[in-house]
Parts: C-alpha cells; structure tokens; sequence
DNA sequence: CATGTAAGTAAGTAATTACTTACTTACATT
DNA sequence: AATGTAAGTAAGTAATTACTTACTTACATG
C-alpha cells in the first residue's frame, strides 16, 4: 500500500534475513530503506512489532509451492517420477534463480531461531510450513487414488520430500555449491530414491 | 583439562545455543558456569575465540552417529529394512533422550546462522555434517556390495536419511511433539518410504 | 492562503554489552 | 615463611542500541 512502508518491510526482510533478529539493527533497517530511523519508529511502533509486519506481509508471498502444484493437478497421464522430478526441478530452480527468494528462505530460517523463543513467532512458522505441506500431502493423496503411488501416509512423504530441498537448500546457502556437485543430478537421484526407495528389488 | 575451563566451555554451549551467538551475554555465560565474568575473560580472550574454543572442545563428541554405526558393521543375515528402522529409532532415541544433545543440536543450528557470516565457523560446522554423512555413505556403500541394497549414489542416499532427521528434530524442537505424532511411527513410515519408495509396484 | 500530513534532522536517554584495570583473597608449592 | 597461581570483587570505559522528544521541511488538499 504504502510506499514507504512497503519499502521498511523489503528492508527489514533482508536484514532480518542476513543478521538474524537480535542482531539486526534498526539503524541498518532504515539506512537500507532509505529513510530516517524515527519513521520507522513512527510505522511500526517496535523492531518486535516491526518482525510481526514482516511475517504478516510476506505471508501470501511465502506459499510459492502452492503455485507450483497448479501446474500438475490435471494431467493424469504422465507418469509420477516425472512429474516429481520436474516438479523437484523447478523448485531449485525457484531457489537458485530469485535473489529474492534467498533472502526469503534465510528470513524462514531466521524464523526458526526466533521461534524457538517467541511463540507467535513459531506459530507463523508453523502455518508457513503447514501450507508448504498440504498441497503436497493433497497431490499425494490424488497420486494414490489415481493408482500412481502406493499406499502410504501422504503427510510423511511429503514431510520426507520437503526435508531434503529445505536441509539441502539450507547447505547451499551456507557452504555454496562446494558441498555437493551439480543441482540437477543431486535431485535426479534424490527423486529416483525417493520414487523407487533403496532397497533391491527381487527379479522373477 | 581445567574444571573452570570445562565449566565455562559447557555453559557456553548451553547459552549459545539457546540465544544464539548474538544473544549470547559473557555475563550470562559466566553466572551459568559460576565463574567471575572476567574469568572468562581471562581464559578465553574474548567472545569469538570463546566461539572457536567451543567448537574444538566439542568436535569428537559431535561425531555421535558413528557409534551408532559400529553396532551393524558386522551383522550380515539382517536384513536392511529392519536395520535401518532400529537405526532411526536410535538416533531418534538419542535425540529424545539426552538434554545435553538437545543443547548440542541447538547448539549446531546456532551455528547454520552464524555460519553464513563467519568461514571458520561455517569450516567446523561442514566438517562436522561430513563427519555425519560419510560414515553412513560407507555404510551404504558395503550394503550396495553385500546386494541388499540396489545401486544408487551412496552420498545421496545418506543425505537424503541425515535431511529427514535434521529437519524433523529441528520442527520437533521449535514446535515440540505437536507438529507430527508419535515419534517412532513417524520414522516407520519414512524408513518405508526410504527403503521401498512411494511408487506402486506393477504386480506380474 | 491555511492547514494537515508524511517525512526528515538533531539531539538525547537509558540500558546493555564486550572488555579492561586495579586490587584482593585463597590456596598450594617450595 | 615466602612466593606464585587461580580466582574473585568492584568499578569503569567506550561503543552500541532501541526508542523518544522537539522541532523543521516539503507537499498536497480544501
């Protein structure tokens, strides 16, 4: 809405996201934005009111997985490793590509230390990663009735497949791309292990 | 070697890893290990290098998945299914159990944050994560050679196990037992989906 | 032109914090 | 008994930080 709100919040993100909360300061918040450190004060009463706005506006923004399922919820014929593996793909192509989106995922992973000690905080965390893992469960639960998959908790999938991009998407923030090799191969033979398990196969 | 330095050591983990390294006071940590603050002082120069101290004093104990390794190394007739659920259990158990290794992962999350500003620490924490991850490699890898165990990449097999159990015990730290149910049905049902795969097996 | 609004400038306050200095106490070893 | 060592006490410094107050400037709207 407002402009110079909306650019406090931007900032505020990426700050959050690159010191962490406590060791974010509202000096640097401003500077950032562009604008005297009593507005910011004047806006957003508090650094702790001002975290709470931040969830608050990047809430909808933060669902981009949502968006990614749209894509496959009608096609019944393409086989689900394929699928799966387009969908890992875009994913950490979504990770990799958007500046923005590193800033995001560091603010998520912010959150989590925060959340250990603030519980409002925590419980917007948890809806974030809640709405990370409905569609998902969801398009499992589809996969299973259309015969694709077989029967297990769709919920621990998914819980299965979201831990290895954000662990891993995690390591790459950190250590870069020196801890693994290539994006797409890792996701290649995570999807292949995830699809079709570790174990061998008996042949008849 | 040193009790006061030992007692300072321990209760530097404790408090970063629960306010993190900002938030970490030399005066809280002095009042938790009961020394004068500027004991601390004396025998670690200063907060960073207090940092740097707690991850060499902590490096060996780290590496607690490797005993749980030693267990299996020899066993040849079990088969891997069963293997790697008693696995699961106990690292889950281990995780449950010890208060102190609560800490420690705190501790060790502490240090993903800190991580992405400071190389030397972002240096310990990888060797660290390798420490986990390489054993399991190997030992996948003796289980691809024993034929229990089809041919994959053994590296991304073992990141894919260590990313579930990273993940989930940091949901279950932030939002204690309410995000999933009960601790060990939930790693049953990803040692299923970890060894036999989500997809449906065509039955001839 | 008058008034309200959004923003800035400047200065400051009170608390916190990493770290220091100077001196003292308790104990162990020679 | 003398000396060294490890620890404490007390006080303080300089910087930072969240947040406030008082006043000013620029602009838009009636």
């Amino acid at each position: 809405m407002d402009d110079t709100e909306q650019r406090i919040l931007d900032a505020a993100l990426r700050v959050f996201a690159s010191e962490g909360f406590t060791g974010a300061t509202t000096r640097r918040i401003a500077e950032e934005a562009n604008v005297a450190e009593v507005t910011l004060f004047r806006k957003f009463k508090s650094k702790k009111n001002l975290l709470k706005e931040v969830l608050i506006n990047n809430q909808t923004v933060f669902s981009s997985l949502e968006d990614l399922f749209q894509l496959f919820q009608n096609e019944k014929d393409v086989d689900l490793e394929t699928e799966l593996r387009i969908l890992g793909k875009n994913i950490a192509k979504a990770m990799r590509d958007k500046k923005k989106d590193s800033k995001r995922r560091m603010f998520m992973f912010m959150l989590f230390e925060e959340g250990r000690r603030r519980p409002e905080v925590s419980e917007a965390l948890s809806s974030f990663l809640q709405m990370n893992i409905k569609p998902l469960s969801e398009y499992f639960d589809l996969q299973i009735k259309n015969g694709k998959m077989r029967t297990t908790n769709s919920r621990s999938a998914a819980i299965t497949f979201v831990s290895y991009f954000v662990y891993t998407s995690l390591l790459r923030e950190v250590f870069g791309d020196s801890f693994f090799g290539e994006h797409d191969e890792e996701i290649e033979r995570f999807i292949d292990i995830f699809t079709k398990g570790i174990l061998k196969v008996e042949e008849n």
